[in-house]
DNA sequence: CCAAATCCTTAATCTAGATTAATGCTATTC
DNA sequence: GAATAGCATTAATCTAGATTAAGGATTTGG
């Protein structure tokens, strides 16, 4: 049985291009991943609060393609990438699979201000916890962007 | 060891809202899956040729969000979602996820061009199998806007 | 073989969201 | 408690891609 990690906020994890990666369950805290584009900008793939776990998939003898840092301070399980492990049974497996292909379907057929409010449905204790401007990095639009959106939003009620 | 089934081209095998659902595995032939959004335009989220296996991942007890067809005559083998099952292995799940956090973080950070690039260098054999405006609705435009893109990309160069 | 779909392309216009830039607000640090 | 840095907001401008519309090509079906 592994031991608890404790990461301070900011730290980073693990780096675009690296080759051996881990899997983070998180117990206490918040953990992101994200990449960074050819025009330096972020793009937040996904948040890891308490239970969750968080990873880089990635094809075998590939480097990896997302780094992954802690928005606060964080406890983390830190667990080896292995097939046979019961930290990656099917039925968790499957759940990230439902949950990636919602994502997908949403980012091609769903206006901004819907996965806005899908997020705020979905993830409403997320809000308090991570600034407005990464909120709108997972969504796929600029901080500016999501500001607009919620304005006219709050004047049409 | 459950039989081939022939499914004619055009054929719909499962709707969206649709309960218990299948996974299908491609012995030859082409499936399809997408979903119809609000506005009644279809959005492609994937292609399976041969070999492949295309099913709807849903939360369990919800209905299914993905239509699935058949583009070509197709033979498949029709199996049941079970957790035990070997179809149903760690490391074709792992490919599966990898696959789609490719394809999230595509869609977030890379232009529409470069999308088609990527496509068509992955998935060259499909390009001669599939109308251009379904691999415009994979990649999330619409069949002009891809169809400018060639043009202006073939005059470059 | 002809008619009717289906598909691709081009062009004009429109729009959601990006970019750039400036201002004020809150936190944190020294 | 001033100074700095990070964050949110607003506004002006710009652009990738959507929408609408039309024409021509190719495929399909009877």
């Amino acid at each position: 049985m592994p031991d608890l990690t404790s990461i301070p906020k900011g730290k980073i994890l693990q780096r675009t291009g690296e080759r051996y990666t881990k899997v983070y369950r998180v117990k206490k805290g918040l953990l992101r991943s994200y990449i960074i584009d050819a025009k330096g900008k972020e793009h937040i793939f996904m948040f890891a609060p308490e239970g969750w776990i968080i990873a880089d998939s990635h094809p075998p003898d590939t480097a990896c393609d997302l780094f992954i840092d802690a928005l606060e301070d964080t406890e983390v399980l830190i667990l080896e990438k292995d097939l046979q492990s019961p930290n990656l049974n099917t039925a968790a497996l499957l759940r990230r699979i439902a949950v990636l292909q919602e994502r997908v379907l949403m980012l091609m057929s769903t206006p901004a201000l819907e996965r806005y409010q899908h997020f705020t449905a979905t993830y409403p204790n997320l809000l308090q916890r991570v600034p407005q401007r990464m909120v709108a990095s997972y969504l796929g639009i600029t901080p500016e962007a999501l500001s607009k959106l919620k304005s006219e939003w709050h004047r049409k009620r």
